[in-house]
DNA sequence: CCTTGACATGTTATATCATAACGTATTTTA
DNA sequence: TAAAATACGTTATGATATAACATGTCAAGG
């Protein structure tokens, strides 16, 4: 078990966007799929800092970058980032953040610190079979979802 | 305990309706808050459907039954009735629901059907202390939380 | 190698969702 | 009944997201 750094506690962050960036290479190469320069570049910039950055946020950089400067050039990396469960899209932020465990337990669990907005993404496991079994009760079928609690984080709660 | 009716079952749908706006009008009695004339049409609107209904689905029929025809007429009605726990957001679709048990368990589970559209609302309490557990593992405090799930109801997997 | 088809990137334009700011009317309270 | 608080309506704008189409790149098969 890798000892999950988190977002909360102070860390070597460059590690946790250095091994993210390989990660995705491997993963997307056993799949045959490409991490084109805007990809990834999309993926770096997510790497960059726990929380959450809207579409348009990423365009921004995407295009300081050189790259195109219209919605879909942002949303389509997104979109494809996602797909590969290398990214999550946090509905309750209408944002988008670089996923940071994509090998492991999917369906994951975010936890938003309103206070200084980092993103931790914790094991979903506990909180998505209690969820199936809520569903199982009305002989629902749960496909994807979304877990998302706001709140405020250790370093915030200290700070007030 | 209430037999409770479960949005996926056939069931007396007026009784819904109708309970609910009782419901609204004792808790909001209770509070010394006003059920004016839109917001009780919003309600009313959303009681109409199990399922969730975007703001502007809601104000078009507003605007029909007589009142203003702008969007902050329709977001302010639903803000109202989600702060008074009347109304939930479904963030996955940009929509609002009627709450379908105000006076329980709030912080629900929405259970959303890619079929037909259905939304059904679910006791939340196991789902909610998964959460809560997983939250405590990294010292976050949890004071929000979106739980959603897209799937097939019974209704749409037999059609299937 | 070179054609062809699949995929990827870029653009313009538009759709959809949400709120700020302001004036008027209604309701409550003193 | 005056003052204060609350609610409703408007105009205008902001923020998020996708449709539709043209161009460019890549990987295989001929
Ligand atoms: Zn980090
Ligand atoms: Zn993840
Ligand atoms: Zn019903
Ligand atoms: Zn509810």
């Amino acid at each position: 078990m890798t000892p999950h750094t988190n977002a909360f506690d102070t860390h070597d962050h460059s590690h946790c966007a250095d091994t993210g960036l390989a990660r995705a290479e491997e993963i997307l190469a056993t799949r045959k799929l490409r991490l084109t320069p805007v990809r990834r570049q999309t993926l770096q910039i997510l790497l960059q800092e726990h929380r959450a950055l809207g579409a348009y946020d990423v365009l921004e950089r995407l295009a300081a970058a050189g790259f195109g400067k219209q919605p879909p050039v942002a949303y389509r990396a997104l979109e494809f980032l996602v797909e590969q469960g290398l990214a999550h899209r946090v509905r309750r932020l209408n944002a988008f953040a670089a996923c940071m465990h994509p090998e492991t337990d999917h369906a994951p669990v975010f936890l938003i610190c309103r206070g200084c907005n980092a993103l931790a993404e914790t094991p979903a496991q506990p909180v998505r079979a209690a969820l199936e079994a809520a569903a199982q009760t009305v002989g629902f079928t749960v496909e994807r979802t979304n877990i998302e609690a706001l709140g405020l984080c250790p370093n915030c709660k200290a700070a007030a």
